[in-house]
DNA sequence: GCTCGGGATGGTAGCGCTACCAATAAGGGC
DNA sequence: GCCCTTATTGGTAGCGCTACCATCCCGAGC
């Protein structure tokens, strides 16, 4: 009667093992580990010492495939190299730490395409739950999420119509709020620096519209972008184009703070003194901004924040109770600082 | 005679599906799918004809546990945030995006505690190989990781004693070569700036060091460091201390480009000349310090291939060639730039 | 004393897939 | 023409776990 016992797996211990060991039945054991109130103290303490002694662990691919649910968080965001999305990243690893869940991360290298193939690549995994970054996604995709049956969260943006949850801020308003403060402060030529344009960015241009032409500023030569990936050399190349097309340039709103610390080391370069001649905002507000000489104004967003309070409201809705709000905004803060003192 | 189907699944269609459909055993639409060549060409077209008919997605959880082995990459890092993990991350996810394999990312916090946790969490999933970050692991993760039955690839540094695999460079060998370079340029106080001083940035201190002693130069008071994690703020800072403490300090070795742009912004900040003055020398050449003013010498090292030679030691160890040679070293290079440009 | 409800425990039957082996057909060498 | 190898296909039996239902026991209620 020598059964064939592992005769594939690598011979590590099994719940019928713990069982055995125990005395109880498989089920038990199942049951004393996923919810403990439901077995009795004897037989808890008796099976806990059965696993610490096999140094049992269970196999979270049979767990998946019996419960059809997995203990896996989707993340899907367009980039890992964006200090913004990293941050969003981290809070959603540091909150889920502590718990059984672990995480699957996607890039989507700002691709609705891609977005889709992922989400295609995420959804036979039953997620227990789903992370996205944005709210424009491809009616594919959001097709995919409505049927993905498990809590999703559109998170960095808030907006219309969410899929089922959202957390994030208004870009529009963001960038509306940078330019208003530029203007504020005397700057009237004001340009907008973007690189990447993605969707946020966009909204971030509509704001800096909306404020220019409340003010009757708005002038489009005005505005300097390209879809190309954003970083700091990209920035100082953008605002000698810009400065280049409109010579009497005062000021910019940077797409982020990449582009401002770009256009800070030109001014530098070129001896244009910021805040007298330009006054520079970005967006974001890296660790970098205050730190910079002269210190750069930005538009702070909370983006750890983001990911802990996306985390939060998918574990209630994974423990039933679909929170109250569905849409939070976390808003943001305008960071004054020198480089629009003037 | 109905069965019972799909009683818990989501009503998914199944391999089985697509056998009845295609006329073929269950079997055989797994081959199709997993070793095509095994299958002729007949079966196979009606197989795939099936599967586009029906939608079918293999069930990843299903075909881990019956294959006891998951077509996942395990990756572990120190951080989510520093763009040097980022970038090797990038590479891996990059490297892996058109095969089948699905990458699961721990963060460690920088904690050999947090590393032997997530591979405890990590291993039970029996991954297809496993990428973890540096050489130092405890003798706890080192025992895990030689038993977990798939490649392991030991990433960002080169050492003896791989565990099975490893792709990086010689800190120590950057750590001097950056201090040479400011002994060459004419400078003699050289000091040492460091922060989080994980394993690397020792080696690049002890580099460092092996330089300094060498020209003779050497004086411990001109190392400056901290545990905090690093940061452009935390580079100001300790730059101050260092000068309060030796202020004839005429060159700074930075253990990373945060720090040497903390550095750079204080020196313009206090009016102090670089690379008249102060020379600066940084870690990792970040876009950044080529667009810096004055632009920021810098050792520039290989992160996202590192992250791609990875991946392919890692599939052809799973192909079944363990590759030539287990430590691949992709070295660094001097990037002079003004800075140091006495 | 008897029935009933609810908590605790276990048995059975899969979840969807693949390893293993068997069976059959198709060629190749003598 | 026969035997052996190779290629192709399928059946069976799990992989390790949990959903579902049955069973058992105890005390409460009448």
């Amino acid at each position: 009667m020598t059964k064939p016992r592992s005769r594939r797996g690598g011979g590590r211990p099994t719940i019928a093992d713990v069982a055995r060991k125990a005395g109880v039945g498989a089920i038990t054991v199942s049951r004393a580990l996923r919810e403990p109130g439901r077995v009795s103290e004897d037989l808890r303490r008796q099976i806990q010492a059965a696993v610490a002694e096999l140094g049992y662990v269970p196999d979270p691919n049979a767990r998946a495939l019996a419960s059809a649910r997995a203990e896996v968080f989707g993340v899907l965001v367009p980039s890992l190299t964006n200090n913004v999305f990293a941050e969003v990243v981290r809070g959603i690893y540091d909150s889920l730490s502590d718990s059984p869940f672990r995480i699957q991360l996607g890039n989507t290298h700002y691709s609705g395409l891609e977005e889709e193939r992922l989400l295609q690549v995420f959804g036979p995994q039953r997620p227990a739950a789903l992370i996205v970054a944005g709210i424009d996604q491809t009616p594919a995709s959001r097709k995919l999420l409505e049927n993905a049956g498990c809590p999703v969260v559109q998170v960095m943006e808030t907006g219309p119509d969410p899929i089922d949850m959202m957390v994030g801020f208004s870009h529009l308003d963001g960038g509306r709020t940078a330019t208003e403060h530029l203007i504020e402060m005397g700057y009237r030529r004001v340009g907008f620096i973007g690189a990447r344009m993605d969707p946020r960015s966009q909204r971030r241009l509509a704001g800096y519209r909306t404020a220019m032409e409340k003010a009757g500023l708005f002038d489009p030569r005005l505005i300097t972008t390209t879809p190309v990936p954003s970083s700091v050399s990209l920035g100082r190349e953008l605002f000698r184009d810009a400065l280049a097309k409109v010579p009497t340039l005062d000021g910019v709103f940077c797409n982020n703070d990449d582009i401002a610390l770009g256009v800070l080391f030109e001014c530098h370069r070129a001896a244009i003194h910021v805040p007298k001649t330009i006054g520079i905002v970005g967006f974001n507000d890296l660790d970098m901004m205050q730190v910079a000489f002269p210190s750069i104004t930005s538009i702070r967003t909370h983006r750890y924040e983001i990911g802990r309070r996306a985390v939060a409201m998918a574990l209630a809705a994974i423990a039933g109770g679909r929170p109250q709000e569905r849409v939070v905004d976390l808003g943001f803060e305008l960071k004054r600082r020198e480089s629009t003192a003037r």
